[in-house]
DNA sequence: TGAACATATGAACGATTGTTCAATTGATAG
DNA sequence: CTATCAATTGAACAATCGTTCATATGTTCA
């Protein structure tokens, strides 16, 4: 049996145990949930994803639109399209951008309340 | 006047920039956002506030249910608070901590259904 | 008061992150 | 083909992050 020696609070405590068992998601989901976060966690990144809420646009204007370098943002780019929150497409020489997924707007939109309050 | 020399599609350009400059949330508002995300983006806090999504918990229950020292979990705790998505409130000598504010159950359920499709 | 328990905090450490720079790939026009 | 533009990629660097360890604060009870 688990030994209980933590706050002198025992039976509260075994009901915690079980109901973490019984409700925290598997490490790998956790694990999952915690990398797409960090994605948003950035002020680059979130500057991209506000750019594509309003246009699909092509690296180089996105690195202008930001004033920051094109290598800089492709990999930032890259970072966005590993986790499928955009997507790509080839146009001559160019490469466009765009939101790959509404869910991303859902979560912007929640933080923004958030911080607003 | 801005010297456009990018993608050779220059009308286009303008509007862009127009668009940004006009959409665009402030640099304050978009770097508190990131910093928001930051806070989501790590699986341990993730699990700290999946364990507050069913109980008012005492940090030494917490350190057991989640395998991790009191220590780690009062510093993740601690920005938890600073960023206000937990409250806390001491009884006795334990101090017992629950969620903030419901936005942060809309965030992680908007997380959970991205990656899980 | 002093001992014991619960929590918080500061310094230190390795690990991860974002940007820069240089080099490379891909596409188009001459 | 070659030259040029757009984008990608890898290595390197400083900066930030999460945990651990040791120590301090706060509370209760004898």
């Amino acid at each position: 049996m688990d030994k209980i020696e933590c706050c002198e609070a025992q039976e509260l405590h075994e009901d915690l145990l079980k109901l973490v068992r019984d409700t925290l998601p598997e490490e790998d989901h956790l694990i999952d949930l915690a990398e797409l976060f960090k994605v948003f966690g950035d002020s680059t990144r979130i500057r991209i994803l506000f750019v594509l809420f309003e246009a699909e646009v092509c690296v180089c204007d996105l690195a202008e639109a930001l004033h920051m370098t094109q290598s800089a943002i492709s990999h930032q780019l890259n970072i966005l399209k590993r986790n499928k929150l955009v997507k790509s497409r080839r146009e001559g020489k160019s490469v466009f951008y765009s939101l790959a997924d509404e869910h991303v707007r859902t979560i912007i939109g929640q933080g923004m309340e958030h911080i607003l309050e």
